[in-house]
DNA sequence: AGAATTTGCTTCGAATTCGAAGCATGATCT
DNA sequence: AGATCATGCTTCGAATTCGAAGCAAATTCT
């Protein structure tokens, strides 16, 4: 399970297809863990979790379309996870007082207490799972190593494929 | 993006968090635009590619359980997706010769070539997207941490989660 | 040996996900 | 101003996913 033996072909490094696929599998097997954590403990799946958590950092109110960029998700899962926490209380749609057609998400008093009774078992699920074979040092790396390749994946233009896809200048107005 | 100003509590460290979620992120990202790639070049999701190349790195031959474990996949999920790639003809389903309950799972010539012409691409794609703005330093320290993490996380056992799994509890439902 | 437990996989039903199409609002052009 | 295009969200249908239940083979216990 370490050393692939296939032919990658020229100017590819096995080495990287190991880290790729140990970074794949760990993320995997890591939200999975956290999932079945979340969902046992406060009843919330990791999508919807995030979705808070995002709300939560973002000062308590997003934009579908902001949020669907946060999370990585798409429009129609969001809105199908926006209906479900509406209907259990911990968030609210509100017209955008600028522009009508935007929805903001604005997180109730209830959402936050509950963003904030899952973070500590959240962290400590984490902690145990990815930071406990971990040095300091370890940590600082692969912080600052996941940030810069975050923020590239970001800058990423969207493909060609994409029929309606939003504007190249990803520059908030 | 950087601190959430929510309380998580004694003993976490932000830090931790930030890490956390760049990771998530980043990781989600990653495997987005690689699903993407993967089915506009080659007609296969993330996860079927996921199972081939496993399969090849296992020589060919595995059975389902030994697979799901290794894709971190559900039972029946696994189930579903041989059922597909058997269908395209990228896999066969052999009985295993010592145990009679166990189904192996054989790739095809087709499946490894498959596999062969998906992944020069596919590690393209991961090298411009994940490994681009990373050193050979970063490459090699993203390796190892994810490495020790993925089999921190194998080595753990499942917590109380299993229904039924070895123990005979003593209390029926 | 025979019965009970365990293990391995598949089927089943419900929930979730996604892209495409649809609808409404804002911006831009003439 | 009116028309046209662009943007934001939702609905819709199909595909995928998961856990629980079900079934067959193997191991163990008596």
């Amino acid at each position: 399970m370490t050393e692939p033996d296939h032919d990658p072909g020229p100017g590819l490094a096995p080495e990287q297809v190991a880290t790729y696929f140990a970074l794949t599998e760990a993320a995997g097997a890591l939200q999975h863990h956290v999932e079945q954590h979340l969902r046992a403990e406060i009843g919330l799946s990791a999508i919807q979790f995030r979705i808070l958590a995002t709300l939560a950092e973002a000062g308590g109110r997003l934009t579908m379309t902001e949020l669907a960029d946060g999370v990585v998700y798409s429009r129609s899962g969001l809105t199908y996870q926006a209906g479900l926490l509406e209907k259990a209380g911990l968030v609210t749609r509100c017209p955008s007082p600028d522009d009508e057609r935007s929805t903001l998400l604005a997180l109730t008093d209830e959402g936050l207490a509950r963003v904030e009774q899952a973070m500590p078992g959240h962290v400590a699920v984490v902690k145990r799972l990815l930071f406990d074979p971990l040095s300091e040092a370890d940590l600082a790396a692969l912080g600052d190593i996941m940030a810069r390749a975050r923020d590239h994946m970001r800058a990423q233009p969207p493909r060609s494929a994409a029929p309606r896809k939003r504007r190249p200048a990803s520059e908030p107005e």
